[in-house]
DNA sequence: CTCGCCACCTGGGGGC
DNA sequence: TGCCCCCAGGTGGCGA
């Protein structure tokens, strides 16, 4: 799914094409996906202007004033600019129209939400709980150092943690971990604050990178303008099992953790 | 608070 | 060809 750099690049890509506009029409072709689509509530955006598009972790939050649309892609998500008049597929659940110009929202897993906040969006419980922005200046090697005290979980999982610091998910948790050639393994609390100083710029390089790279999880990733792409963003480990470390030549391994595959390099990560 | 596990959903791929 | 099982992905919610 899209992980944090996905949102951001899908993020910016809506907001040249979106901010300013005015919606013209609502269409909700699903009942709903994790939560109810709140189509009474959406179709009063028909008149309204989007006035800009932030993000929050994977959350994409478009202001119109009168309140927020909430839009999360799950595991499967993508947000397109089509057409109008472009029919809809197979699990396109929800449009919001302006003009000529519709967003789109597919999700074949359904695993995404589409909400309407009425008030300030930094109060709704989905967002309260949110921990820290990976790429914000408050996320700093001794601040994660302090969190992760008493945390006997396995660094990987604890990256993974959304109420801890948001964005990371399977894939770049496994990718920052190599480069800070630390094993996923390794339980966060036994992890010192002079490796956290490797592992924090390490997370933002894996995003930053990803992000200039125009977003690349998933393979049907598609970005907001509908060009089919990613440019195929070298992943160190990322489903590399089998594989040569890029950096030292070993073979790239994988584990389970919590139910999900990690991949790391044994000789590299300690 | 922390942890481990389940549920949610669908399409694609591998094995037989 | 068809069937079955497993897997991918994020996150809320549960009980321990």
């Amino acid at each position: 799914m899209p992980e944090l750099p996905e949102v951001e690049v899908t993020r910016l890509g809506l907001e040249t094409g979106l901010v300013g506009a005015a919606v013209t029409a609502v269409t909700c072709r699903t009942p709903s996906l994790r939560y109810p689509l709140p189509s009474r509530l959406l179709h009063r955006l028909v008149g309204r202007r989007l006035l800009g598009i932030n993000r929050r972790g994977k959350y994409l939050l478009f202001d119109f004033g009168i309140g927020h649309l909430l839009l999360h892609l799950g595991m499967s998500g993508s947000l397109r600019l089509v057409p109008a008049a472009s029919p809809a597929q197979r699990h396109d659940h929800f449009d919001l129209v302006f003009g000529r110009i519709a967003m789109r929202l597919r999700d074949p897993r359904r695993f995404g939400a589409v909400l309407w906040l009425q008030d300030n969006p930094a109060r709704h419980p989905l967002i309260a709980v949110l921990g820290d922005e990976p790429l914000a200046d408050d996320f700093t090697p001794s601040w994660l150092y302090q969190k992760t005290r008493g945390r006997r979980a396995p660094i990987k999982q604890t990256l993974m943690d959304s109420h801890l610091v948001v964005g990371i998910g399977n894939i770049y948790a496994s990718e920052s971990l190599f480069r800070a050639g630390i094993d996923p393994r390794k339980p966060a609390a036994g992890i010192s604050l002079t490796r956290y100083r490797r592992l924090v710029p390490a997370i933002r390089e894996t995003l930053e990178a990803a992000i200039a790279a125009g977003g690349s999880s998933l393979r049907d990733f598609v970005r907001s303008d509908g060009s089919s792409g990613y440019f195929q963003q070298q992943y160190f480990v990322y489903g590399r099992t089998g594989e040569p470390c890029h950096h030292c030549g070993g073979t790239v391994k994988s584990l389970r953790q919590g139910g999900r595959a990690s991949f790391y390099c044994p000789r590299c990560q300690k």
